[in-house]
RNA sequence: GCGGGAUUAGCUCAGUUGGUUAGAGCGCUUAGCUUACACCUAAGAUGCCGGGGGUUCGAGUCCCUCAUCCCGCACCA
């Protein structure tokens, strides 16, 4: 026996050398897979932030993923997970800039677009390394081979063939209409990437003629010439719809007109508001019911402008109280509120506030009809009309995609009703360019520069996710029709966090489901998120972050892992507790110390029918478990076996009276429960498996040089699962 | 406001379709260096399964209700 054995079980030791074996053998890649595999079952690795360094819910996606992929190649399935990294336009090049400004003292436009990208192509690079690395150390069985980057060629060419059908069928389109802008990133951002806050502040009321306003924001109010009520409030029943009003306000006498709108409410404030049409969501649409004029009051930084009067080129935050004061000599205030609690919007990745405006964008129609040509879709069908919208709402509701989690099936057709179209420009320079090119009045889509004098250029790139969601085929070699998306698409699953369940799934079932007629993938699992003990999100500001790269060291990778897994159910959250991986780690010298005695004899004698029978029944539950999802009770049933069935009963059981012996009638046995054992074990615990697996098949050699036994080499990797 | 989830042992959590004495890890108590393993072994303590009501032969599991907590989405001027 291998000497190795005498000491404790050491993953520092073990894992790299694994890793390398199965990167060699080629196993990851399903093109070299042996035997028979006629059927698929792929996965896409949700792709990381290039940026990014790998953090525990990294971990534990890799974890989740890898256990299936591993149980499915074992059960003879032509697996494939592929990889990749996502350029994460916004966060990324808000970083850089960061980088640049403390370093260089130079903002964006001062060190200019080219030069700022190849600084960020740069930092992308070198952090690409890091984190691909530290997917490998979690021991993830993803093809290399395939790997793509949400920038490289192909996947431009993809982003780039997308944008021009969507363009060429009228479902891309250039609009004004009003969008989230950051003042501090200077981009547009979308409705996911807002996170609201809720701040005390103060909420004033104000003398609008006859009318007593309500508003939180005073320094909006200079365009206000429209007053708006709900028709059937009583109170203002004598004022008429179009009826014009002079009457006093900031800057001298205005002419205000009456509106009759359902949108408000009547129990709100005093029932009664005006709109700044430019700068509000809701009032852009009063406006656009009517046909209002919408004025601009904010500029691009976050200053007023001229129609502010004197106020003009005051950052908003120092204008408010000035024009309180004002309004306050001038009579027109007539109460304020103090401990208003209201939400404010800022931009998660650069915690700008959001100041809504109205601008020229590319937008994606969710509801405008057109004719799908091919569509696999249930209750689609090839060459009717339809809207992306309902590909989404069919594609889950029929089936073709199964959210087997209620709650989040819910939140899926809840976020979906309430979608609008999706703003998909974004003024930055790190991403995909936007492929349309102007001269005059004339608009081109094309990646390349048409003929002819005079054609300009887009300048903005396309928000991250229009990339992002065509990952599931785009990975395959869209557009072009290979093989591999023949074989692998739709992919088998997808499991991502739920937070990017609206910023992700959905909008990779609309891109699917335009571009192929098809569903991106046929489940989806949606994973819990890993806090910390106290159930708090892992954040900078909590400094209560956990690398997982120091729990590998400290306990092994297959440590970590069962850690992660096991007393999780899929889609609730893990509480991260560092003493149950410590508990993992004593079970890796377990399963050491079991292999170490079982090894020690030689194998002889036929197995006990009664102990295969009880296997067997445990590897079929288990096998029901897995299909199901039920990772965490497979995990918990193999490592209860191990430990509480095969260690401490049939191996008591199985020692001799006799000093250092093993009974010889249950030496084939135990040879049998920890082979097989090993097999059920190995999609959580790789590692571990594959290294006592090979000592294994090492002692089985040379056995049969003797001529005793006969055998394969083999890996672990590829061995057929115990149960059908 | 709309929607989702949670409440089970001191702590962190399992408990799939309702079915015999409710489980795991860590922690705790006691005894042991027993020749695979002290990263161990053996024995043990700890639970009106949030409160109340209901369905059922039978409920941690299904229904109603209350309470507390968490999370999405939207938003009020």
């Amino acid at each position: 026996m291998n000497t190795k054995f005498l000491t404790p079980y050491n993953p520092q030791e073990t894992e790299g050398r694994i890793y390398k074996l199965w990167e060699e053998s080629g196993f990851f890649n399903p093109d070299n897979l042996p035997g028979e595999r006629s059927e698929s079952f792929s996965i896409v690795l949700p792709p990381p932030n290039v940026t990014g360094v790998l953090h525990l819910g990294h971990a534990y996606e890799s974890a989740l993923q890898d256990t299936i992929i591993r149980f499915q190649r074992m059960r003879g399935k032509k697996t494939l997970w592929t990889p990749g990294t996502d350029s994460a336009a916004i966060a990324t090049q808000s970083k850089v800039e960061k980088m640049v400004q403390k370093k260089e003292g130079l903002s964006r436009h001062e060190l200019g677009r080219e030069k700022l990208i190849e600084k960020i192509e740069q930092f992308a690079k070198e952090s690409e390394d890091t984190i691909l690395n530290q997917i490998k150390r979690m021991g993830a069985s993803l093809d290399w081979s395939r790997y793509a980057y949400a920038l490289d060629d192909k996947r431009k060419v993809a982003v780039e063939t997308a944008f021009q059908r969507m363009f060429e069928e009228g479902l891309i389109y250039r609009g004004h209409r009003i969008v989230n802008w950051d003042p501090k990133g200077q981009t547009t951002i979308s409705d996911d990437e807002i996170a609201h806050e809720e701040k005390l502040g103060k909420f004033y009321y104000l003398k609008y003629g006859p009318f007593i306003i309500g508003t939180a924001r005073p320094e909006t109010k200079f365009g206000d010439k429209y007053v708006v009520m709900h028709p059937g409030d009583k109170r203002y029943s004598q004022y008429k719809h179009g009826e014009k009003l002079e009457l006093e306000w900031i800057n001298g006498s205005i002419t205000a007109t009456v509106i009759k709108d359902e949108a408000i409410d009547m129990e709100f404030g005093t029932g009664v508001m005006t709109i700044t049409p430019w700068h509000d969501r809701t009032d852009f649409e009063i406006a656009e019911r009517h046909g209002l004029e919408k004025e601009q009051i904010i500029d691009k930084y976050g200053r007023l402008l001229p129609i502010a009067g004197e106020f003009a080129e005051m950052k908003i935050g120092e204008a408010r109280e000035k024009i309180i004061e004002k309004l306050e000599k001038k009579g027109l205030l007539e109460k304020t509120e103090e401990n208003y609690v209201h939400n404010i919007a800022t931009a998660e990745r650069t915690g700008g506030l959001i100041e809504p405006q109205i601008m020229e964008q590319w937008f994606v129609a969710v509801d405008k009809e057109f004719k799908i040509k091919n569509s696999r879709i249930p209750g689609i069908e090839s060459g009717s009309l339809t809207t992306l919208k309902k590909i989404m709402r069919l594609s889950v509701e029929s089936g073709a995609v199964e959210m087997p989690q209620e709650g989040f099936r819910k939140s899926y057709f809840n976020w979906i009703d309430n979608l609008h179209d999706w703003c998909i420009s974004r003024q930055i320079w790190f991403g995909h360019r936007i492929p349309v090119w102007y001269k005059g009045e004339e608009v081109h889509c094309d990646s390349k520069k048409p003929n002819g004098e005079g054609w300009v250029e887009d300048e903005d790139v396309l928000d991250t996710w229009f990339s992002s969601a065509l990952w599931t085929f785009s990975t395959l070699g869209w557009p072009e029709k290979t093989r591999d998306l023949e074989s692998f698409h739709p992919t088998s699953l997808i499991s991502p966090g739920y937070e990017i369940l609206p910023l992700w799934i959905s909008r990779m079932i609309l891109m699917s489901g335009f571009h192929l007629g098809q569903v991106p993938f046929k489940k989806v699992m949606i994973h819990g998120m890993v806090r910390d003990k106290e159930g708090r999100k892992f954040s900078k500001s909590l400094d209560n972050g956990v690398d997982p790269i120091e729990m590998i060291e400290k306990y092994g990778t297959d440590a970590l892992r069962l850690g992660l897994l096991v007393g999780t159910a899929y889609g609730n959250d893990v509480k991260f507790d560092e003493s149950k991986i410590r508990g993992y780690k004593n079970f890796a010298n377990k399963l050491w110390n079991i292999a170490r005695f079982v090894l020690s004899r030689e194998k002889e004698g036929d197995i006990k029918k009664e102990l295969q029978e009880e296997f067997d029944l445990l590897a079929k539950d288990l096998t029901e478990d897995m299909e199901s999802y039920r990772l965490h009770l497979a995990a918990e049933k193999i490592y209860t076996y191990i430990w509480h069935r095969l260690a401490d009963e049939i191996i008591e059981e199985s020692k001799s009276e006799t000093k250092g012996e093993i009974k010889s009638e249950y030496i084939a046995s135990l040879y049998y429960l920890l082979e097989n054992s090993l097999k059920l074990l190995h999609p959580f615990m790789p590692f571990i498996t594959e290294e006592i697996w090979q000592e294994l098949k090492a002692k089985m050699r040379a056995l049969d040089s003797r001529g005793l036994q006969e055998t394969a080499d083999s890996l672990l990797v590829i061995e057929p699962w115990p149960a059908k």
